[in-house]
DNA sequence: TCTGAATTTGACCATACGGTCAGGAAGGCC
DNA sequence: GGCCTTCCTGACCGTATGGTCAAATTCAGA
């Protein structure tokens, strides 16, 4: 299980912190609506996976809509903050490279985030909606002005940005979305720190080259 | 709605067809399953979409379980048959320049069969894990097996065949199963036909000069 | 120690869901 | 027309789900 926050359920003492306790939901959260969507997913059984009764959970999240609503811009929020890197960078090759380093690391330490949010958007985005048309929109826009910078500073090929920010987005949560078929295609084995290494670098070569960025 | 499947629901005579019967029922499962997933998707919205009594829909598929079943081993037919194209390439500029216009192709015109496939594997294929285990893998090989020999004849850059590969996967299906961002971006338009065609295009230079398959 | 706010929880409720069934309707075939 | 198979469907059932609630428990501060 996630042991990325929190103190384990029964650990302390009986009552929590509301900071806790929250954190400690959400990860369970997390977890199950990634395994079973939405509407898969039941709140008995976050409940159980964050060792809680199910009253607790309905103290601290009064719906099931709001718990998501939370886990997904949990997710949107580290998401975004990959996007620093891309704009620290002097050219293409050091910012792309960055940023899919990043994008895969996120893919491998947060998959079940990655795929919450792609359950999401693939069904529509009932939820995050004005984040597409918002936040994600401006990033969007910003991005494709360095792009285009860099194009007509001759650092790359003349690539439409657009299709090329989908390219970056879609090769790197592959990894997280499709994880199972890619461990399955592994002879049912996770990628290991080698593979994913290779991954990255098979990665970059192909983008960088083909868009121009190296020789 | 989709209009690739038989006639509409109250225009013939009473009865109908098993045949016509099961590809309407099919047709709306598969668009309501992509839009609400496994879990959300219910048997009486299907029925409303198929225009058909919800006990009519048992009659042809005894459960929820089978009618999904039978709506991924659908598209995973589909996806198959975009293969064919790879083989009979002489080339990788050919091959994998026809498979990115049959996948993008296959992102288009069957966005909902795409997105039920996803959803199927992000949560760790309980349906299908029998084909990714055989069909799945010895597709997969086999491309692995031709991709080397290119490579070995130095008709493009040494490129780990697995990873180029499920490049191509993420890139294509990603305008499917993200169409719904890529729409908002568009600014709340889906892409026109010269947009698709400009995205095929773009996802071809970049990977075929990635990996060395042309200058 | 007393008090009150915050937290915990078992029991409960209304609803919606997947699935069943019996009886009726259609249509092909002799 | 008579018969039989196939198809259609409203009404129904058991269960599971999201959510509620009031009583119990914990704990910090006076």
């Amino acid at each position: 299980m996630a042991e990325t926050t929190a103190a384990s359920p029964k650990a302390t003492s009986k009552k929590m912190r509301r900071q806790e306790a929250e954190a400690l939901i959400l990860s369970a959260a997390e977890k199950v609506f990634a395994e079973a969507g939405f509407g898969g997913a039941t709140m008995q059984l976050i409940a159980d996976v964050a060792g809680l009764p199910k009253a607790n959970l309905h103290y601290y999240f009064p719906t099931k809509e709001l718990l998501y609503r939370q886990v997904v811009q949990r997710i949107f929020q580290i998401w975004l903050q990959a996007a620093d890197i891309f704009d620290q960078a002097e050219g293409p090759e050091e910012g792309i490279g960055a940023y899919i380093d990043a994008k895969m690391e996120i893919s491998r330490r947060h998959a079940d985030g990655s795929k919450v949010w792609a359950s999401e958007v693939m069904h529509g985005a009932p939820v995050i909606q004005d984040y597409l048309e918002t936040t994600l929109t401006d990033w969007t826009n910003g991005r494709i002005e360095v792009i285009e910078r860099w194009i007509a500073e001759g650092r790359m090929a003349p690539i439409d940005p657009r299709h090329l920010l989908y390219m970056l987005w879609a090769t790197t949560q592959h990894y997280a979305d499709f994880g199972h078929q890619i461990e399955t295609l592994n002879g049912g084995a996770p990628l290991d720190d080698v593979q994913w290494e290779a991954a990255k670098t098979n990665i970059k070569t192909i983008i960088l080259r083909g868009i121009g960025a190296v020789e």
